[in-house]
DNA sequence: TTGACGACCATGAAAACCCATAGTATCCCA
DNA sequence: TGGGATACTATGGGTTTTCATGGTCGTCAA
């Protein structure tokens, strides 16, 4: 298993540590873990975004696309690179979020990890129920968008299922 | 044969576990089992749909399709991963199913597992016999469509589960 | 000196692991 | 063909390991 998937929630103690969920350590480890995570403020998201050395290369892909100079480049780089930390992650595999991201995320008492492949996010977890439920129905028009014959619905759908059987 | 094929139900016993059907077990091993199978509550069922590393390729593919790093990506994503669970396989052949899960599905005291090929689902016994009863008429006015076609289920369906049990 | 931070230790709960048993289907041989 | 041995599976229970979480102690810097 290489990528993070589902969601685990955890709690913020008293120095502000969190546990990152051991799957997702795993996943990391696996991934060239190189003494810490790279974490940011989503783009357009109360949340943090998070992940290990392939992250940190996707990033780059993204800005190598554009060219040199370019204002779209400058501001990109800034809106990523800018406010991206390394999180050193202690022995125990807990991380100490930085305030700016706590502040980014509402984060106080707890946080819910939510696996998205070859990342994943921060949310404080009721503002993650929300981010859900509408994900949800994204997926139920997405479903009707795409009819019958998409992979959508064959991954995902059970409705006629049993009359296959 | 390669896919999840009729149905079976097992008990739930105290420490919440579950004895995976082992015809299931076989097909997941042929699958590329990497740790565990890929869970999820059903869309638009009471149930839960499961299976290996194919059915998780597939939800990788429905991905595929977007931009890294967009929104709409973002969204899907959270919706397709973050209700995903990996629940690992213990050396019985045994799973746990976590609470979030169980809730969904209604599940008690017994899981029916129900083979649709690609995946399995989990069902509560007495709620998926409801449902066989509505798949089974569907299957009727089927039959009455493709004529002698409906056969090629039967057979296939005899094939395997006969020579097993 | 005080406060932030890192390394280290303690603990309870949960998960993973291992072994035992009974019922059933399968196979082999008389 | 019948009967007994054998293999496999589902299920139960005990035991060890892991994990999240809380806390303490020392260090370095403001």
């Amino acid at each position: 298993m290489d990528r993070f998937v589902s969601t685990f929630t955890n709690k913020i103690d008293a120095k502000g540590r969190v546990s990152i969920p051991a799957p997702f350590r795993a996943v990391l480890e696996r991934d060239g873990y190189a003494g810490g995570i790279y974490c940011y403020p989503s783009l357009d998201a109360p949340a943090l975004d998070a992940g290990g050395e392939r992250l940190a290369q996707k990033i780059d892909g993204l800005l190598s696309g554009l060219p040199d100079y370019s204002d779209e480049r400058d501001q990109l780089s800034v809106a990523l690179y800018g406010d991206v930390q390394v999180l050193t992650i202690d022995g125990d595999g807990r991380i100490v979020l930085p305030e700016v991201l706590r502040a980014h995320a509402s984060l106080d008492a707890a946080v819910t990890f939510v696996g998205l492949g070859d990342k994943f996010q921060m949310w404080e977890p009721q503002l993650f129920e929300k981010r859900r439920e509408l994900a949800r129905s994204k997926v139920q028009s997405a479903r009707k968008l795409f009819g019958a014959g998409s992979r959508i619905a064959e991954a995902s759908d059970d409705g006629d299922g049993g009359a296959r059987e």
